[in-house]
DNA sequence: CAGTATAATAACCATATGGTTATATAACCG
DNA sequence: CGGTTATATAACCATATGGTTATTATACTG
């Protein structure tokens, strides 16, 4: 599996692309179906130049793929990409699901007991 | 509920901070547990000052705490953002779980159909 | 107090990003 | 063919990002 490298750059790509609210809500919008692209400019006061290269980046990051038909390019979300975001925060989960903060802090005071029992703790000590 | 903005704005801030693979080992080292500067700079080729941005980055976008020990700043991951990354994924998980794509493609289809049967389809013809 | 270790800040640089306006393509319509 | 609609590209601009080296701040240590 050498390509655990593209795997990081496909990532790299999905997180920036999602890092703007205009391309987030471009794929709110498509998330309910196809749409073209002046459809998908309507609802905001950038130009549409603007919203081709908000495209531009959903596409490259495999977020979207875009068909023709007549004069108008209709883009479709694809979901791909967000089920490997998905996949990446499993690996996390058990940081917010379940007391595992509690748990590290815990671990800390343990370790800070150690050299001198009743230490003073600056931090994390509500729990 | 008017911080919807303040919502989208931890997002862009989250999902910016997600966007780097340096981050993201930074990140997957927490997991293992706090740890200091200098120990999640260690396994870097770049500067210490950068490792520095980058946790700054981090800690912006509420993905890690830090506290004191002596001269160290441990540094802890928090898990909350990936939390909210994780419930705002849901609303496109129908997209990637499931026959979303090929049901949305059919749709498609069914609608091109309507002005010529047998047209030609440029896209999406792998079902 | 002087020295050392840990981390942050400043100043700088190159490239990326998000926007603009103007222009070019592409495909339909009469 | 000429016009219109839909979208992309070019050229430009301001700001953000990720890196660097040099310096500063903080806290332990002898």
């Amino acid at each position: 599996m050498a390509n655990n490298v593209n795997a990081a750059q496909r990532l790299d790509a999905t997180f920036a692309a999602l890092a703007d609210p205009t391309r987030r809500a471009i794929l709110a919008r498509l998330s309910l179906g196809e749409a073209s692209v002046s459809e998908l400019a309507r609802p905001f006061a950038i130009s549409q130049p603007a919203i081709s290269k908000h495209l531009k980046v959903l596409e490259e990051a495999g977020l979207i793929s875009r068909g023709r038909e007549a004069q108008k390019r209709p883009c479709r979300l694809v979901g791909k990409p967000l089920a490997d975001i998905s996949e990446w925060l499993e690996a996390y989960r058990r940081h917010w699901e379940g007391n595992f903060q509690r748990l590290d802090a815990l671990l800390d005071e343990l370790k800070a007991q150690e050299p001198q029992a009743g230490a003073e703790r600056p931090e994390g000590g509500s729990l």
